[in-house]
DNA sequence: AGCACGCCGACT
DNA sequence: GTCGGCGTGCTC
């Protein structure tokens, strides 16, 4: 037997197959990792195929040995790395590298083994006082504990009995002792009181059904904040259970709480396994095992998740689809909804993706009858949607206000306060104030090597650039003027939190940010001290606007809302649209209405108007009306080219030389193009690395052309420039 | 990724 | 003469 194998280096030259003799000695198979001989060195690889000749038969060496006594990647997942490599340009190595645990790799991990301890079977149940001295206490308490938990862990033994005392039964072969794998299980704890199913609305079991009863298609939810989506994916995934497959449920990164996990333990207990990167190595690598055979039937995780290595998948689910952590933005890059309908199409079942705001392109899809729309218009138990106020901040500073909140936003807090209720104050940008600018000159502190900004942080009284981590001495003259009025600009959550302490110092104000939030537990300390109540006042950045539910919030303030509005960005109406209505959406979720104070300095934009009713559909109208005329997705695919190098004239010459070879590729596809020029990045340098780009909009023939740019990118490869293509980024800087 | 091969400069 | 710099090419 030839096994074809692709070799655990990533690099182009050997990115291709490999034969291989397969011993008939050996007992491997398609799927499993091996190690083989290569060249003078010995590799780690992965069998993607078998055939019984290959066309180099003089050249064939043998498979030295499996690494594992499993197949590591199902012939499923290896119809998704056709489909990966193909459709992202992306290494096979890169793409099998994704769909197991990093650690695996270089044996860098393995299962742990646990010595327990148990009383012999011939002991078990018997009167200890004929072969222990009534005096020996600790073996006499040790003993009648093994009677009665049949086995434990050598050291909890150890620590609540006594060393002596075990070794004493062992050697006098009472107690047993044997090595077990032990499954390490993250957030042990949570483990979530066993919650019956509930019973569904009948809006959401007409959803329910409709997904139930499919077994392939795409499936938009769009259900506002607080209508029970969690609820029906877990009705669905019950459904999916009882017919003995199994489910994926992917969630954005930020809202991997141990709160979700509660919710899941408590309704599937052991049957879920949890996916992410906050995970130790070896708890990610259990629970991929686990999965893998069969333990566990539910994969809940974030975006590579989708890889989750489960056998006859029933139902893959997306939450909070329009989440731009799907999109993976460095290698390799791949669109997670992309490769989730593949594997739902290669699996046989249907996907389910779900929001409260879906991203145009999905809805836009759902429009076109592409996807199946699924509705849940209402909250739960119809409690309304908060009544969002709009302050215009020009009003307010022209009637001599200047500080961050507005007479509105004062009065509402106070009163919410006044009742004892909680309220979520919500920013856009962390440390203490943003960049430190000249009234004067109108200079702007940046960093060296980066072209970005420097913001102001008050813990340390520096300023860092949040591209690269330098931090820079604050500035107290004008380099440019000498002036000395140089200031910090605009707020950040850190002076928004003592205002609000300064304004009710007996209230707690806790704040969340990517500053407060570095170490492993803070996001869930932070979140736990505010469910329970012990803080009134919770400041932060996104990731509190994501699915968190706080029943004694009724206000949400909104400090400055524009402030995702003025990027020059295609996507930013719709980012600030969403945002609006996701933090708003934590007002008001209980028995007590919710209300949003929103500040701006652009009332009359559109995408206030539509926030302020809720009304989805016309902010979908308008913005993907807007879409078509000015040609940006879904009406078209953009495709970006990055160069990038320490050498800022090489970085010129080798976009230089890929832009003519497209221009004439793409001399007879006029028609197909909205846009398509080459310039500097709009963030031109990060870390001393100097970036100019491509930046095409195509129409039509997507594929074929997006062939073209890679294949033009890869004839001009060299050293020491970097080039990336990306499709339809996240953003364009 | 590693490691050999090979073709020019500086040296015991 | 030879030692060794690292650019180029190959690995089933």
């Amino acid at each position: 037997m030839i096994a074809e194998v692709i070799v655990d280096i990533s690099t182009a030259e050997v990115d291709r197959v490999f034969d291989y003799r397969l011993p008939d000695t050996l007992k491997v198979g398609l799927g499993q990792r091996v190690l083989a001989p290569f060249g003078r060195m010995t590799v780690e690889g992965f069998i993607i195929a078998l055939k019984e000749t290959s066309e180099i038969p003089d050249k064939l060496k043998d498979i030295i040995e499996p690494l594992d006594d499993y197949a590591v990647v199902s012939t499923e997942l290896l119809g998704l790395l056709d489909f990966m490599t193909a459709q992202y340009h992306l290494r096979k190595v890169d793409v099998l590298r994704l769909f197991i645990p990093a650690e695996m790799r270089r044996g860098r991990i393995k299962e742990l083994n646990k010595r327990f301890a148990a009383l012999k079977a011939e002991y078990r149940g018997q009167d200890p006082s004929g072969f222990i001295k009534k005096s020996a206490v600790a073996q006499n308490e040790l003993f009648a504990y093994l009677n009665q938990v049949q086995s434990a862990g050598v050291a909890e033994l150890n620590r609540n009995f006594s060393a002596a005392a075990l070794k004493n039964l062992e050697a006098r072969g009472i107690v047993e002792l044997f090595e077990t794998a032990v499954a390490r299980t993250p957030y042990r704890d949570e483990t979530g009181t066993r919650e019956k199913e509930v019973v569904l609305t009948e809006a959401q079991s007409r959803v329910a059904k409709a997904v139930a009863a499919a077994t392939d298609g795409v499936f938009l939810l769009h259900g506002v904040t607080g209508s029970g989506k969690t609820e029906v994916y877990m009705h669905c995934i019950s459904e999916v259970l009882r017919q003995g497959k199994t489910a994926v449920m992917l969630v954005p990164e930020i809202s991997l709480t141990p709160q979700v996990l509660r919710v899941f333990r408590g309704r599937f207990g052991q049957k879920v396994a949890l996916l992410h990167s906050g995970l130790s190595a070896g708890e990610r690598f259990d629970e991929w095992r686990r999965l893998l055979s069969g333990e566990a039937v539910v994969a809940v995780g974030a975006r590579s998740a989708v890889f989750a290595p489960v056998q006859n998948l029933g139902l893959l689910i997306i939450d909070e689809e329009h989440d731009h952590s799907y999109i993976s933005e460095s290698n390799p890059r791949y669109h997670t909804i992309e490769v989730a309908k593949r594997r739902a199409r290669l699996s046989g079942c249907p996907l389910l993706l779900g929001s409260a705001t879906p991203s145009i392109e999905s809805y836009y899809a759902a429009k076109q009858r592409e996807y199946t729309l699924l509705e849940l218009p209402e909250r739960i138990n119809r409690r309304p949607l908060p009544d969002i106020t709009i302050v215009n901040m020009c009003k307010e500073v022209y009637e001599g206000n200047d500080g961050i909140f507005s007479r509105a936003m004062r009065a509402a807090l106070t009163d919410c306060m006044g009742k004892g209720d909680q309220a979520i104050v919500f920013i856009n940008r962390r440390g203490y104030a943003s960049f430190m600018l000249c009234p004067e000159c109108g200079y702007v502190a940046k960093c060296a090597d980066c072209d970005v900004s420097l913001v102001y942080h008050k813990e340390d009284h520096t300023l860092k650039c949040h591209y690269c981590g330098n931090r820079y001495p604050v500035l107290t003259a004008c380099p440019s003027c000498r002036s000395e009025r140089i200031r910090r600009g605009f707020v950040g959550t850190e002076q928004v939190a003592e205002a609000l302490k300064a304004m009710f110092p007996g209230k707690k104000v806790l704040r969340m940010d990517n500053d407060t939030t570095r170490t492993k537990d803070a996001h869930a300390t932070i979140l736990k001290a505010f469910s329970s109540g012990e803080a009134a006042i919770l400041v932060g950045t996104q990731m509190i606007a994501k699915g968190h539910d706080f029943p004694d919030v009724t206000l949400v303030g909104i400090v400055d809302a524009d402030l995702s509005l003025h990027f020059a960005d295609f996507r930013s109406f719709e980012r600030t649209f969403q945002l609006i209505t996701q933090v708003s959406g934590r007002a008001g979720r209980d028995k007590k209405p919710g209300s949003v104070v929103l500040q701006t300095y652009s009332p009359n934009h559109y995408v206030y108007r539509f926030a302020v009713t809720g009304d989805y559909r016309g902010f979908f109208d308008k913005e993907c009306n807007l879409r078509e005329v000015t040609k940006y997705p879904p009406f078209s695919r953009i495709i970006r080219v990055l160069v990038t190098s320490s050498d800022e004239a090489l970085a010129g010459r080798v976009l230089k030389g890929i832009f003519e070879e497209l221009t004439q590729g793409l001399a007879n596809e006029r028609r197909a193009l909205a846009y398509f020029a080459a310039m500097k990045s709009p963030v031109k340098r990060i870390k001393g690395a100097h970036r100019v780009q491509i930046l095409l909009r195509l129409t039509r023939d997507f594929d074929k052309l997006t062939a073209l740019v890679y294949n033009t990118v890869d004839r001009h490869a060299v050293k020491n420039a970097a080039c990336f293509v990306e499709i339809n980024p996240n953003s364009l800087y």
